[in-house]
DNA sequence: TGACGACCCATAAAATCCCATGGTATCCCG
DNA sequence: CGGGATACCATGGGATTTTATGGGTCGTCA
């Protein structure tokens, strides 16, 4: 799967459209379904968002809970039922529904950000200041990856 | 995984453009995407840069956290929301985006730096004196393990 | 009829491609 | 071993294409 990278923060118009950055559409491009899926994240006022591809692999995952588990019903209720589909229009925009942007907080700009196999959408603002703060703690864990996977580079970033 | 070696220093010109040192290009030929991948290191003010094989492996690292664990989000956050895929154009150069070069200070040049499996990017004269420091540093250790640990052969130098 | 969504087109800015140049190291051949 | 030819590399700049963003139109469904 291709992964998502950096950050881009990008302008919503009066029709609520954002245009998701190209380089997040070139990493769907091949995927049957041409758009994102977005989630409310049920940790941070952001959006979990992927492409069809990962939604089939998250949904692998829940299949391994007994069905009738407390788990399975906790997890479908919270990721599917709040899921949206968002198809890009001809000039790769989506349409950002009322209450998805309301969970983000999102009014005038959105941030995508890019994490890997997944991205979110921010609230710009809310995002920097989730960021300074992860970034710091980021660091001091820093020395624990490294004590736990050798890296024969000495630090990635 | 090919390795970077050695220290280059590139000129970047008004469009933010540097090539890449053919030496480092070579070492990523062959990889499906032809470029870079670059990461403000959060313990200088220089670049992480590797190919996309290299992030793949780190996210892999990644990948071992629990996926709704703090650590995770951390690590993704201060990684894959930082890093920027960079493309080589038809001549092998790479446009450098303002935040990147920011972190680094860089203005008018670029030293990539070899460093193995990965290498940096640095604004020239603050290499220079991080070198210094570091060579300080090693010579200063060295004499400590000399001392810690009596040496049969002699000592080496 | 009136709101909403899907599609189409226009535009400015930015990124990308393509070609030209000068310098340097390398190779080849006498 | 010397000298010319050659290939490669770093660098500069113009032209072309992509992006992000704005707005219009037409059909659909309530």
């Amino acid at each position: 799967m291709a992964l998502f990278l950096s950050t881009t923060t990008n302008k919503i118009d009066r029709k609520g459209r954002v245009s998701v950055p190209a380089a997040f559409r070139n990493a769907l491009a091949g995927l049957p379904f041409q758009g994102i899926v977005a989630i409310p994240s049920f940790k941070y006022p952001a959006l979990q968002c992927g492409g069809m591809d990962w939604l089939e692999q998250l949904s692998a995952g829940i299949g391994a809970y007994d069905f009738f588990s407390d788990e399975h019903d906790s997890l479908t209720a919270a990721l599917f039922a709040n899921a949206q589909q968002l198809a890009f229009d001809g000039d790769g925009r989506i349409v950002l529904p009322g209450e998805l942007a309301a969970h983000a907080n999102i009014g005038e700009q959105a941030a995508f950000v890019g994490r890997g196999p997944t991205f979110e959408i921010w609230e710009p603002e809310a995002f920097r200041t989730y960021q300074a703060a992860a970034t710091r703690r980021a660091a001091e864990q820093a020395l624990t990856v490294r004590a736990a996977r050798p890296d024969p580079d000495g630090g990635g970033a």
